[in-house]
Formats: C-alpha cells, structure tokens, sequence
DNA sequence: AATCGTATAATTGTATACAAGAATACAAAG
DNA sequence: CTTTGTATTCTTGTATACAATTATACGATT
C-alpha cells in the first residue's frame, strides 16, 4: 500500500506537459527565481523548457487562477508573485481553517480514514525515531491532508491543500533545531488523540497550539 | 464614475474568447445545464460556442483549477459540479470570512474605501426606495466586495469573490418577499455603521446576523 | 535635440495540422 | 452466446501556421 506519494510534480512524467509546467512555474514564482512583475514571455518559456506555446498557454492560464500571475491583453502574462504580507494573510486564514477542519474531521470521519489517520502518525514515530527530518516534513503534511479529507469538505480540502503547496517552499528554510522531531510529533499525538477520541474543543485547541508553533517555526 | 459594472463574463468583448468561455461554463455548470459526470467533449463545444479548440482548452484548464471539472489524462474533462453539500460547506466558509473581513476591513480601511462603501449604501437606500430587487443584489454584492478590499488581504478577497460568484446563482431563486429590501438595508446599515465608527465587536456581530439571515433567504 | 508618425518587428490570440492514446466495432475462437 | 483480439475511428495532447494587436526603430519635422 502506497501511503505517501512523493508529488514533486515537476518530475511526474505520465501526465499533459502542462500539468508539469504548471509545478515548475509554481515553485520557480514562489522561491522569487521568477520576480512579481516580471513578464512571462511565452517564446521565452518555449525555449526554457523546450516545448510549444499551446502548454504553456495552458499553464499560464491556471497560474492565473491561483493568482500568482496576472494576463493583460494582447500584452502578455507578468508576475504577481507572493508578499510577504500576503504570507502573513494566508497564514492567519489557513490556521482558522485547520481549527475548523478538526472539528468537520471528528463529526464526519470514517473509520477507513481514521485507520489512516493512525497509521500516518506511526510514521511519524517512526521517522522521529530515525530523526529523519526530510521524510517528517512529509509525513507533517500528509498527516493534515488526511484531517482535510476526513472533513469531507471538498472547498475546505481544495483550500487547504492550495494553501499548503503555496506554503511549502516557506518551510524549507525552517529553523529546525534538536527539539524539531519531538516537539512536532507531541504536538500531532494531541491533535490525533482528539479525533480518536472524537473531543471537539481538545482538537480544536490542539490545532491551534500546533498552527501557531508551526508559524513561529516557519514551518509544519 | 462608475461603481458597479454589472459583471456578467458571458457577454465581455473586448476579452480573450477563453475569459467568455470560462464564465459561461462556469454559469452552465452552476445552473445544472451541464449535470455532474457529464463528459465536456471539446469538439463539441468547439461547434457549440463556435470557435477552436484552443480557446475551449484554455478555459477547461481554468475550470479545472476551480474544482468545477476533472480532467483525466488523455480522456478528456468531466464535469464535477456542486452538491448541495458542496454549498452548504462553500456557505460555511463564507461565513466564517466574511466576519473575519470586518475586522481586518476596520483595521485596514482607508477614507477612499470608506467613501466608497458610504457611497454604495446610499445606492442601497436609493434602489431601496425604488424597489429595485435586480440592482440591489448587484449593490448587494458590491457592498461586500468593498469590504472585501478594504481587509486588504488578496487571499482573503480572492476567495470570498469566488465565492460570491458560486453562489449566486443559487440567489437567483431567493425568496423575496415583501420585506426583503428593508430587512436587507438594515442589516447593511448597521455593518456599515460598525465600520464607520471602527467598532469590531458590533460589525462582527452584524455581519454574522447578516450572512446567517441570508442563508435562511438562501441568498445575499 | 525632442517629438511625432510611420514602417517594421515581435508578441499575443486563434485556428488548424499532426501524433499518440483511448474507445468502439466487429470478427474469430472458445 | 460470450469472450478476446484487432482494426478502425474518435479524442486528446502537442506543434505549427496565420491573424490581429502591441512594441520598437528610425526618420521627418519642429
């Protein structure tokens, strides 16, 4: 059983080019390698990554909807990029979001869901005991995707999982001192021990505790 | 000066055919026309809307970033929709962001903004006096998307605009009955009141009534 | 020298052409 | 009659071609 999908979408190669492209220009926007108000020439990006307009066109155009470029007509694409206080802003709205979606989690999770819910804490215990930071930040993130699934909340996961992949980059230059792993996983044991035991105002509590570190850490 | 531009995507011209594409899609899927599962062939909407397959795939991909379609690799895009669950939680978020926009909108307003939001709940109280149902749910929608501006916060405006534009056409169907225009500029009158004098508690309290009422009347 | 106007080049918007994979139809085997 | 394999058709994914708009270069005029 495959618990984790490694989705670095850059390099994912059974999917349309633009699929592709898109990851590619997400990161390269959010790690400032392309900077707001740079335009986006399409012949340009043909050459970069040696394919047609007719993708990149595509993928222009969802870099659009998530608001990380802007299209002007007949001018071309530019980018809009993220500041810091839009950083600031997507944090406070991610955490009143994840404190919700425990509480969306405990009413409606399945037993299938909360089966998974355990099993990806154990990683997390087990790659605690490691100290295998890299696969942690992983498993950090995958752990909340399964609280966004078992909201059963489709906007809510959509939201979150967005949130999520425009936060990431951020966390890479975590301050990530000795405490990292256990601090994390004790942080994680309350938010899972809540749901199991289907305690609303502990799970909502815990969340927030864990956003708020999380935020002071830069990071999951 | 122009306040409101009666925004109806579907019938811009001075736009790139995909952006009309997009909106009349969008309308077709919320309205039901085009029913969940349903396969979007592009050929199809290549004669239906008579232009290439080009724009047609630019505006798949934009739907697709909003969650209204699936595009599964070389098969083609499928129409997902909206449940009644899905707006019911859409409803929920809405609500939670719409209060949290008073407050930042307080925090962060400048006199332009307030002006603005002056100006439109006088257009309130004007279509108020003229029984204009049609223009006061565009006013409606303009009130808040000021407030939405005035929090200063992208994420947060992009969302709720989104939003807006899910549900309302759900607000097509409203009940309107004798004493909808009134209640309705009561309950923004005391939002605007709130604001202008930067008292949160009341403007949070406000809006809550507000967007709460407006589930009841199953529109804005 | 600065500014305006025109011609040219470059870029975007749209349509079409070609390639690769998926769905369908149908025949042959069990 | 069902199933399986294959050929054909259809659809999508990608590249290219053409049209329309915008940007640039350069000379003429003041």
């Amino acid at each position: 059983m495959v618990l984790f999908k490694f989705n670095d979408d850059t390099e994912i190669s059974n999917a349309p080019i633009s699929t592709s492209l898109l990851a590619k220009l997400q990161r390269d926007i959010l790690t400032g390698k392309l900077k707001p108000g740079q335009k986006l020439t399409e012949q340009e990006l043909c050459k970069e990554y040696d394919v047609s307009r007719t993708p990149i066109r595509e993928a222009l155009r969802q870099l659009e909807a998530d608001g990380l470029v802007e299209n002007i007509l007949n001018r071309g694409s530019f980018v809009i990029g993220m500041s810091e206080q839009d950083y600031e802003d997507m944090f406070e709205m991610r955490k009143a979001y994840e404190i919700q979606a425990v509480e969306w989690a405990i009413e409606r999770i399945t037993e299938e869901e909360m089966d998974r819910l355990e099993e990806t804490f154990e990683f997390m215990e087990f790659y605690t005991m490691r100290n295998d930071i890299d696969k942690m930040l992983v498993i950090n993130s995958g752990f909340h995707q399964v609280i966004y699934e078992a909201s059963h909340n489709r906007m809510l996961q959509k939201l979150l999982s967005s949130y999520q992949n425009f936060l990431k980059y951020k966390g890479a230059e975590a301050v990530r001192d000795e405490n990292y792993l256990t601090t994390v996983l004790a942080e994680h044991r309350e938010i899972f021990r809540a749901i199991k035991e289907k305690d609303v105002k502990a799970g909502k509590l815990a969340m927030e505790i864990h956003i708020n570190r999380a935020k002071e850490r830069r990071c999951g």
